[in-house]
DNA sequence: GATTATCGGGG
DNA sequence: GTGTACGATAATC
């Protein structure tokens, strides 16, 4: 029993290979293939051959063409020599065509004859379907073929598999040697892997903490090699013996880098599990780092698709998953650590294999129970976003259900899709202020539950086999009464399962097994619950096969008119409403039906609970999410809250851009802070005025006064005149290197030239314009939070005390 | 307020 | 690789 951890097409052996754990099994029976929308096989072969015949008496006449002209300019340029045209032989590339009947959803579900065309390798496919797209339609011509080798198979990935009776089994996590691995680069600027050289790499795994260096320095981790091949050398044979390499965007980076370095050697990156090379696929500005046989995985992308965080650099995911702030030392400091010997860039290595790996740790299982639900490789399932997770389950159940899916869109019709905006849901304008004892409500899967319950489905919408009623129509639409659609269906079969896992973790948890299939089944669970959630916004997704305006905009609204007709409701039974968005709300109860406490409340929001649910149709609830000890409501989208822990939860209203200067970002903080922890306006005014008067009297500290803006182009290119720009025009003046993507950090001094003109370094900023700060650095960001509060911005201001002049003293 | 441009992660 | 190609936020009209 093994499990299978990867699967490739290699295009040297022709074949598909399966990577088990322990072996490597040759796929050679299975064939590329997809359909025609026609049942004439003669008709179809006569096609391809008077295609061919017309081809090579083209390629004939094009070939002398090529010939004279290749004769030009190799006798002029001496070049090598081109290899003319190979005409297209389509025949030689089929291996059958077969008539089948199959339901066609593009053509309403209706049963249809098609051809089914099978060709010998993969990259026939585009060949002939080129030359077929002029004689009838086709579909499913470019679902890439391990992905559909899993389909047909339904040969489930990283599940232990019985190779006796040939089934998979789903069970544990199987148990996948693990490793992480992280690379320092000295360089000055932008690294270029063309000049600047790897000088150390990190690996971490259960056994094994270790960092490679070509320097020594004194630290307890340390290994030390001769020179940069050296070290390549043991980065491939210390990543050669693991199943599992997380990186922390190593797609993009580590991975390219090295295979960069690796050029300049003349070594190649024989790192796949029989030494097969890595493939790097550069698609614009995302890569993708694949190793056959073992699983790449870049913890980056799953950062960003399973954590809400204002920023996904390794040390932020760090703080947020384990509250622990790593070393860190800025990337322009290595080359001065590096020459200084400085151990702490060792330290600093090795904690970023370090966390990656316990990053990795706790994201793998999810992973792997999205690779088992989706059906896809874990390589894969690490890379897709949920809408293409989605699609390959809907991909999966077509194909189950013996229906042709439909095809991508079109160049334009991706276009109009991009275009084209619809409403969303419902965000009620807050009750702006502070407001205490706070009780929010939501949804639970409001959107998939409406899908389900009123059938929801591009196939399914405004059917020709029902007959309706003007009143049952929503927004003009209707939805098949007698066919439940693939996307319902699809649904469906999701929350079931979840509905199942769910009762068996109930019974678990009451007989206090919290064992290892405990823990599985609560991942599986936790999967399931992100791809239900990702159906609405599938119909939606302009690359989306089944997608469907009609059906996204018919779902949100009657989203809409859920969350209202419940807020209503709400607002009846003693509630004050003070902020609605989408599937859940805000509210307080309601101090005309008299003061309560917060047991009461709590007892009165289980009672309303109880009444609304009730009289919701069966797959909708709403559910208690939690209770506030206080929160401030500035604007949509824009709002702070604590809970009784103490646990600040923040919407909207964080300065995240590394722009502002620091004293900005900190004032804001503590303004914040102030009013959720102690409610108390007065102070929070205090601590602005109280910043305001500290500029005025310059005991600021100077770093803390630093904005930082990045040159997006070359200074020539800017027609508008901007701080950044003015500085690193003197920058260059001075004779120093600028580039563009640098980050330019200036403080504004005081004088009477335009704000342009008075930006400077911090070595040459001898004052800085307190009014300038003032008005743009401290006041903007807490304005609409105290302006939400009643607090008028000269209000904030007037702290009575003289404007003067303040220089810095060195 | 709607539409267009820019980053992001890594060193 | 049977290609791709996202999504949030800032800037700008």
């Amino acid at each position: 029993m093994e499990s299978l951890v990867d699967i490739d097409y290699n295009s040297d052996d022709l074949c598909i290979y399966l990577y088990f754990l322990n072996q490597t099994v040759k796929e050679k029976n299975f064939k590329p293939y997809f359909y025609l929308n026609s049942s004439d096989k003669e008709k179809i072969l006569n096609y391809l051959k008077d295609f061919e015949a017309n081809e090579l008496e083209n390629n004939k006449e094009n070939n002398k063409e090529n010939n004279k002209e290749n004769n030009k300019e190799n006798s002029k340029k001496n070049s090598n020599f081109k290899t003319v045209n190979e005409p297209k032989e389509p025949l030689k590339m089929i291996e059958s065509i077969d008539i089948v009947e199959k339901i066609v959803f593009d053509e309403k579900y209706k049963k249809k004859k098609l051809s089914k065309i099978t060709v010998k390798y993969p990259t026939n496919v585009k060949t002939i379907r080129e030359i077929l797209m002029g004689f009838e339609k086709l579909y499913e011509y470019d679902i890439p073929f391990t992905k559909r080798y899993l389909i047909d198979n339904e040969i489930i990935p990283t599940t232990n598999w019985d190779f006796k009776n040939n089934l998979s089994i789903n069970n544990k996590i199987p148990n996948l040697k693990a490793v992480s691995f992280d690379i320092e680069v000295y360089c000055e600027k932008e690294p270029s892997s063309k000049k600047d050289p790897i000088i150390m790499a990190s690996f971490s795994s259960k056994d094994e903490n270790l960092v490679i260096s070509t320097k020594k320095f004194n630290h307890d981790k340390l290994e030390v090699v001769k020179d940069e091949k050296e070290l390549i050398k043991r980065i491939i044979e210390v990543l050669s013996s693991y199943d599992v390499i997380y990186t922390y965007n190593g797609d993009n980076f580590d991975f390219p880098y090295l295979k960069g370095r690796a050029e300049t050697f003349g070594l190649d990156l024989k790192l796949g599990k029989n030494g097969e090379k890595i493939k790097i696929t550069k698609g614009g500005i995302n890569s993708k780092s694949y190793i056959p046989g073992r699983v790449h995985i870049d913890l980056y992308p799953i950062a960003r698709r399973l954590l809400s965080i204002a920023r996904y650099r390794l040390e932020n995911v760090t703080e947020e998953l384990f509250g622990i702030k790593k070393v860190d030392v800025g990337h322009e400091n290595i080359p001065k650590m590096w020459d200084s010997c400085d151990e702490t860039l060792v330290e600093y290595s090795f904690q970023d294999a370090y966390y990656t790996r316990k990053i990795g740790e706790q994201f793998l299982p999810l992973e792997v129970m999205f690779s088992r639900v989706v059906n896809q490789s874990l390589f894969d399932i690490n890379r897709m976003s949920s809408s293409q997770m989605v699609e390959y389950l809907l991909l999966k159940n077509s194909y189950k259900l013996g229906v042709v899916s439909p095809n991508k869109p079109s160049g334009n019709e991706y276009q109009k899709r991009i275009r084209s905006s619809y409403e969303g849901g419902y965000v009620k304008e807050p009750l702006k202020g502070i407001h205490e004892d706070i009780i929010s409500m939501d949804f639970l899967s409001l959107y998939p539950s409406i899908i389900m319950s009123h059938n929801i489905s591009p196939e399914t919408i405004n059917c020709d086999c029902c007959n309706f009623k003007e009143a049952e129509k929503v927004l003009g639409h209707t939805f098949c009464k007698k066919q439940t659609g693939i996307v319902p269906k699809t649904l469906m079969d999701l929350i079931n399962r979840r509905k199942k896992i769910k009762e068996i973790l109930k019974e678990k948890a009451l007989k206090n097994e919290f064992d290892e299939e405990y823990k599985i089944l609560d991942y599986e669970q936790k999967s399931i619950k992100v791809l239900a959630n990702s159906h609405y916004g599938y119909l939606a997704f302009p690359m989306a096969r089944w997608y469907s305006k009609d059906c996204a905009e018919v779902t949100t609204h009657l989203g809409r008119s859920y969350i209202q007709k419940t807020i209503e409701e709400a607002e009846n039974f003693g509630f004050n409403v003070i902020y609605a968005d989408t599937d859940g709300f805000y509210s307080k109860w309601n101090s005309k039906n008299g003061i309560i406490s917060k047991e009461k409340l709590l007892e009165k929001t289980k009672e309303f609970l109880k009444t609304i649910n009730d009289k919701l149709p069966g797959e909708m609830e709403l559910e208690f999410e939690g209770h506030f000890k206080r929160g401030i409501f500035v604007t949509k989208k824009k709002y702070a809250l604590i809970d009784e822990n103490e646990k600040v939860t923040i919407k909207g209203l964080e300065v995240v851009r590394r722009d502002w200067s620091n004293i900005s970002k900190k004032t804001q903080k503590n303004v914040l802070d102030e009013l959720l922890k102690h409610g108390n306006i007065d102070s929070a005014k205090n601590i602005i005025q109280k910043t305001i008067d500290e500029l005025k009297k310059g005991n600021v500290d100077k770093e803390d006064l630093l904005i930082h803006t990045q040159l997006t182009k070359r200074i020539e290119d800017y027609k508008t005149t901007a701080p950044h720009v003015e500085v690193a025009k003197k920058i260059a003046k001075a004779g120093n290197r600028i580039n563009v993507g640098d980050v330019i950090s200036y403080i504004i001094t005081d004088g009477k030239n335009s704000i342009s003109e008075r930006a400077e370094l911090i070595e040459n900023a001898k004052s800085y314009d307190t009014n300038y700060y003032i008005e743009n650095q401290i006041l903007p960001p807490v304005i609409r939070i105290m302006e939400a509060l009643s607090i008028s911005k000269d209000e904030l201001k007037n702290s009575k005390k003289q404007t003067t002049l303040h220089l810095f003293m060195k």
